[in-house]
RNA sequence: GGACGGCUAGCUCAGUUGGUUAGAGCGUUACAUUGACAUUGUAGAGGUCACAGGUUCGAAUCCCGUGUCGUCCACCA
């Protein structure tokens, strides 16, 4: 007898089989028997934050790209999925200098660089392996033996080698322009590291020379070069090109007036005071006009020593002591309160951002280059997108990409943080050099560190060993054999802020694009649609939902229901549902061997064995289902419809397999049974393996003597032969149904025995024939009389499908006040269906202009609907 | 300010180029319970596809507008 255990218990089987995979080295696609010709499938995990710990982000996106691998693995594709983790410049600065200050109460300047990074470098492989080790337990079957971190050594001699060489092809360049600065993080960021906050202001209106002008910060005065006004505003026309004295906390300084588009009109009283040092928008204003521009602000958020009095005072303390200077001067006209503006936050610490002009390193997305045939990096970035050459799914993102590649402007790639790649430039005496190793005796390096996003939008191709495996233009190794990748799967809250990056940096390093495909993905929100987060508490532990319900529950309530680009919401109680569902495969499979009388699966005999005489309709209905499932599911999965996919298998498997035809094997017994329940189990393991790898490799392990995991998916015709006889025995169910419900109606007990009359018009033989099936599938009839005749049977319980027709005599019991109003109610319904028909048939340009089949299907069941009213009718009439 | 998305059964969501009487899971109701499976089975109830207009023979699906919730981008002197 079986040896299955009652339940499946997901905590027993699944570390074993986890470290079984693992330990057969087939992750790694080096190992794997393939055709020599086969095609690679290649994805680089997005890699997570070395500090990160799993969250159903991270398994949304897990549960996706290892049913693409397992699927292309399974299909015989050289497959690879290379895992790694991120340095995440900023956060895992700020994670450890956080810990440093709790623990030794000590800033990193304290420590100083180079004892700084050896912390930093301790805490990182401390927490690296968390991620890793819960990657695995989402049952990623990532090949660790190309296990990559974007800040390792081989990354490091990569990102040294793009920034020479885009330095070299002018891609690169130093220069100084207005950058956001984080004081508290002393970092530059990028624009979109920039946040946007909501507060409540103090908006200040200036007595300002000749003008009254609003501003919320009016510290920035000491800054001013000139007044703008909006070229057309006529309030202000006669002043514009005038220089004027304006009176100061420190003292008298000249502005002159010029006319800018950039000026709003409305807001304030259309004049604005220009600080060029300090906004980017009086920049560009001053950059027009060819203004001077002067700092006042430095990098700590301090006020300079140009300022007077207010030398050293941050800059919130200056606003306040100007602001009392200005009253008592009587410079300023009045105060609003309540002033609703945005404020610029950096995205990790919250510190309000200060523009200033800064000396720092950019990436030129406007810079024709030699390599791109004078095109600009931003151009050969839109360009293969436009050209579809990467897709984006769903669609609807791809206008998102190229909108904000058309608006973006050269990238700010350094950073005043010390954890991150070094700059691989060298000062001397005003002199820069660009090169990985020192020039000399008397250089120093640039102590600036790059963007995050620098390293990582390397990813594709440092992983695969680039700049080894791509020498005089020639791609060789890993890289050679898997770049470019298949697809990127990842959330669409970083399609700009990653994607973008990698296929720019792709496109310069190997010149081509790093994947054909982008799958974003939506958040992932608790049942109420909020974002889950730690402060809030409402986040769902994925760990604690695998130790809870096993991880193909939680990989399945991941999978089925969500749709890309589309945000889902998920409940403790949605992954309790898809437990109780995976408990069922086991339970199948359970049978199977119970019922086959075995312990292990004889895969000797084949679908090609099967002696067609010998088959029932029902065999042969489940064996059309099983073609169409598979060649449905194959598609579904290729188009990236992972959860319609899903759910043709749970209803193949709940519904056509389990609920029927399983319960059909316990009444015919044929020969072809054995064969049928066990290619059928077989292959629907291997169709639901890259969903659900788990359940589905411990019962392969139990019935079969390899790996599913590296078994072939079931070629496509393999049930090709059976698709003719799904029509029948959907007759044979819908009786079935009938029967059932008729008895559930009548509240009968399941002891008690029916008789059933069936009127069979042109289906007698196909009922004949299943006799056994509609007597004894949960209908428990004593008799069934299938006739051709049409005698209406009176006093019974009614019903009809197509033009068969059932009669249950239930003397005493039945109803036939209650029959005929059901009788009515559905003529009723039929005839206002007929009628809709009707006019659409009489409409002759709906029979002119609509395609000729769905016309005749009209037609037909026009037809079918009058026979089946008159049925209805006659029957009506038996019962008054 | 600009762009995009959601709005379909009580809840969570599918619905692929416009063409069945609009689907699923959960929940709910009734019945059942030594059964491969109570992590169960059988059956039922439940929807004006947000609203308003248009295109079309035909719209949940395409177009215009409105409402509402959400996201991204820009700006806020």
């Amino acid at each position: 007898m079986p040896t299955l255990a009652k339940t499946y218990n997901p905590k027993e089987n699944e570390e074993k089989i986890y470290q079984y995979w693992e330990e057969s080295g087939k992750f790694n696609p080096d190992n794997l028997d393939l055709a020599e010709n086969a095609k690679p499938y290649t994805i680089i995990l997005p890699p997570p934050n070395i500090t990160d710990k799993l969250h159903l982000g991270h398994s949304s996106m897990l549960a996706i790209e290892d049913l693409l691998v397992r699927f292309h693995r399974m299909k015989g594709f050289r497959t690879l999925w290379l895992p790694g983790t991120d340095h995440a410049a900023i956060a895992t600065q700020n994670v450890v200098e956080k810990k440093l200050f709790k623990e030794k109460n000590q800033t990193r300047h304290d420590l100083g660089r180079e004892k700084f990074m050896e912390e930093a470098w301790d805490f990182m492989k401390t927490t690296q392996s968390t991620i890793l080790n819960q990657t695995r337990r989402m049952g990623a079957s990532l090949d660790w033996s190309r296990l990559a971190f974007t800040f390792d050594d081989q990354r490091k001699k990569a990102v040294e080698k793009m920034f020479i060489d885009m330095f070299e092809a002018g891609a690169i360049y130093r220069g100084e322009r207005m950058v956001n600065w984080c004081p508290r993080c002393h970092s530059t960021l990028a624009d979109d590291e920039v946040e946007h906050k909501e507060e409540k202001a103090k908006l200040y209106w200036l007595k300002y020379g000749p003008f009254v002008l609003a501003t919320s910060r009016p510290e920035t005065k000491l800054g001013d070069t000139a007044v703008a006004v909006h070229p057309d505003d006529k309030r202000y026309q006669a002043m514009v090109g005038k220089d004027y004295e304006i009176e100061g906390v420190l003292g008298k300084f000249i502005v002159k007036v010029v006319a800018d588009k950039a000026v709003d009109p409305k807001f304030g009283s259309g004049a604005i005071k220009v600080t060029p040092a300090h906004s980017f928008v009086d920049n560009e204003i001053a950059i027009r006009h060819n203004l001077p521009s002067k700092k006042i602000i430095d990098e700590n958020g301090k006020m300079m020593e140009n300022c007077g009095k207010y030398a050293g005072m941050t800059v919130l303390k200056a606003r306040e002591a100007i602001v009392v200077d200005m009253q008592e001067l009587r410079l300023i006209d009045h105060i609003d309160e309540n002033y609703q503006h945005s404020a610029a936050v950096c995205y990790r610490c919250g510190t309000i951002i200060e523009p200033l002009p800064s000396e720092q390193w950019f990436i030129s997305v406007d810079k024709k280059l030699e390599k791109f045939d004078n095109q600009s990096l931003k151009e050969r970035a839109i360009e293969v997108s436009k050209s579809k050459e990467i897709e984006f799914i769903p669609k609807r993102f791809t206008k998102r990409y190229e909108d904000w590649m058309e608006n973006l402007h050269d990238w700010c790639i350094s950073r005043q943080i010390w954890l991150g790649h070094r700059i691989p430039a060298w000062h001397k005496d005003g002199k820069i050099k660009v090169q990985a190793e020192t020039p000399g005796p008397g250089w120093t390096q640039d102590p600036d560190t790059l963007d995050t996003w620098f390293s990582s939008g390397m990813w594709t191709f440092s992983t695969l060993g680039w700049p080894n495996t791509f020498e005089d233009n020639k791609k060789s190794g890993d890289l050679a054999q898997f770049h470019p990748t298949q697809v990127l799967n990842t959330g669409y809250e970083i399609l700009t802020l990653w994607v973008s990056r990698m296929i720019m940096m792709s496109l310069f390093a190997v010149g081509e694009i790093p994947f054909e495909k982008v799958h974003l993905h939506g958040m992932i929100l608790d049942q109420h649609g909020k974002k889950m987060s730690k402060s809030k508490g409402n986040g769902i532990d994925p760990i604690e939902m695998i130790e809870k319900y096993g991880t193909d529950a939680v990989r399945l309530s991941l999978l089925i229901g969500s749709t890309a680009g589309n945000d889902m919401k998920i409940s403790e109680r949605k992954i309790e549902g898809y437990r109780n569902f995976v408990n069922k495969i086991w339970n199948i499979a359970r049978f199977v061997l119970n019922q086959l009388k075995t312990e292990k699966l004889d895969f000797s005999k084949k679908i090609a064995d099967l002696d067609l005489a010998d088959l029932t309709l029902a065999d042969q209905w489940i064996l059309s289902k099983m073609h169409q499932l598979n060649i449905e599911v194959k598609t579904d999965i290729e188009n990236h419809n992972f959860s319609i996919a899903g759910e043709k298998l749970r209803k193949f498997t709940r519904e056509d397999f389990a609920d029927w035809y399983l319960e059909i094997s316990k009444i015919e017994t044929n020969s072809s049974k054995k064969i049928i329940l066990t290619e059928i189990l077989k292959d629907l393991l291997k169709l639901w393996h890259p969903l659900i790898p788990f359940i589905t490799e411990t019962i392969w392990q139990k019935v079969a003597s390899s790996m599913l995991m590296t078994e072939s998916l079931p070629e496509e015709n393999k049930y090709k032969k059976y698709t003719k006889e799904i029509a029948d025995f959907d007759l044979i169910k819908q009786i079935i149904v009938i029967v059932r419900n008729a008895r559930a109606q009548y509240k009968l007990n399941p002891q008690d025995k029916i008789k059933v009359f069936i009127q069979a018009d042109d289906k007698l033989e196909v009922l004949k024939d299943q006799k056994n099936l509609l007597t004894n599938l949960q209908t428990n009839t004593e008799k069934i009389e299938i006739t051709e005749s049409s005698d209406e049977v009176p006093n019974a319980f009614y019903s009809q499908v197509e033009t068969i027709k059932i009669y249950i005599p239930l003397e005493g019991i039945v109803d036939l006040d209650k029959e005929a109003k059901k009788l009515k109610t559905e003529i009723e319904r039929l005839n206002k269906l007929l009628k809709s028909l009707d006019s659409k048939l009489n409409n002759q340009r709906f029979v002119k202009n609509a395609p000729k089949e769905i016309v005749k299907k009209e037609q037909i069941k026009q037809t079918q609907i009058k026979i089946k009213i008159k049925d209805l009718e006659t029957q009506l009439q038996t019962i008054k």
